[in-house]
DNA sequence: TGTGTTGCTGAACGTTATTTCAGTATAGCG
DNA sequence: CGCTATACTGAAATAACGTTCAGCAACACA
């Protein structure tokens, strides 16, 4: 009596979670195997029954009634909270995504949620002139290739920085967006990037013009 | 015809996106005519053909095949609500949250979900000193009675504007954050302020250092 | 060589669900 | 007053859906 998921059941299991994704409700047991090319509904119907047994669905004998159990979203290929983690500190030789790591979980907008990204709450003022203020909360996109005037979060002697990014030859500069603060220029493995900034969100509960 | 939603057709919409958020899948036809007591499948049947008609609901004829348009989250008591309408236009004389006005939802953190507030796309650098740009998305309390030195969404003369709020004796002074830009000043009651801004998103997706 | 599991066919049955048709009652509008 | 929209009843037809029973083939295992 194996517990683990076969193959062809995992295939049905992604199709139920599809079809509930995209349309919005389960689908039938006749409309499973016509997407699997069996003609038989008993044939759906001893797949509904071991998905059941072995944990991932709940079902009822009603129309279209399956429910995916949080058992079966591990078995998926990704399930989306819409929100993405507030990473407490970027260090080096430390898993940035460690349970321990994670101070709560930003909604954001469903395609940033998609993104293999983290959130990070930007200290200093360095990138000013770029409009990122301290306090400011920066979404990270860990996936994708930084190009040159990119804004990047990057690790340095053990310390994570947000800063412009100018790469050159085997040397990395790292620009800040404040006329008070000079570029930094380090050999390329001194540096390592960790994504590239792909949104913010900020709070003003308490913002006020400043006096003049 | 009008194409406001009745208690009765909201009271349904309701129980389908219950449904939909507790069970996992819509309501029949039956189930719902036993939530409300209508005996006949008919009686239900013309609600959700009336909520089809007005643009609440997609369906089809097969089981279940109730899907909640986006509309219909406006018609809804506040729903999963994590999220907040983003506005399309600020204008007098029109119900600032009429269902034609929301453009869509955005997602926000559950502290700012819970107040009585809406979203807005910033237009213009007029507050580019205050690190608010062109693009952003703001987030504006209707509640928050304004200070002075707030940042406000302010209608004037049909015109939806953001600016720092300075009130005087039966005048509104509302002061661009940008040294290019003269303050204006209204009189008190040519000026309706909508709300204060609370917090803002925005996108870096395609943003680059500016050129040196 | 038997035993169990997986993955089906095929047929039949009963129930659930949707849809249509013919009406009724009430309320608001001009 | 007639007209329209809302909100239903009641009955009946049909299509969709779930369930059960009997049985087969391939494979792993022991």
């Amino acid at each position: 009596m194996a517990q683990e998921i076969t193959p062809r059941q995992a295939a049905v299991l992604n199709f139920i979670a599809e079809s509930i994704e995209k349309l919005g409700f389960p689908p039938t047991i006749q409309e499973i195997g016509q997407r699997f090319g069996i003609v038989s509904t008993n044939g759906v119907f001893d797949h509904l029954k071991t998905l059941e047994r072995k944990g991932f669905i709940e079902r009822s004998s009603k129309a279209r009634s399956i429910r995916l159990t949080p058992k079966a979203a591990a078995g998926l290929v990704r399930r989306h909270a819409d929100a993405l983690p507030l990473i407490g500190r970027v260090a080096a030789g430390y898993p940035l995504l460690a349970m321990e790591n994670i101070e709560e979980y930003i909604p954001v907008a469903p395609r940033l949620a998609r993104k293999n990204a983290f959130c990070l709450r930007v200290t200093g003022d360095s990138m000013i002139d770029a409009h990122i203020l301290e306090g400011d909360i920066i979404v990270v996109d860990r996936d994708r290739r930084p190009a040159t005037k990119d804004i990047v979060v990057a690790l340095v002697e053990e310390e994570a920085t947000v800063k412009y990014y100018y790469p050159q030859n085997g040397f990395v500069e790292l620009r800040p967006a404040n006329a008070a603060l000079q570029p930094m220029i380090f050999p390329a493995e001194e540096v390592s990037v960790q994504g590239v900034v792909i949104s913010l969100q900020r709070d003003l509960g308490t913002a006020s013009a400043p006096a003049f």
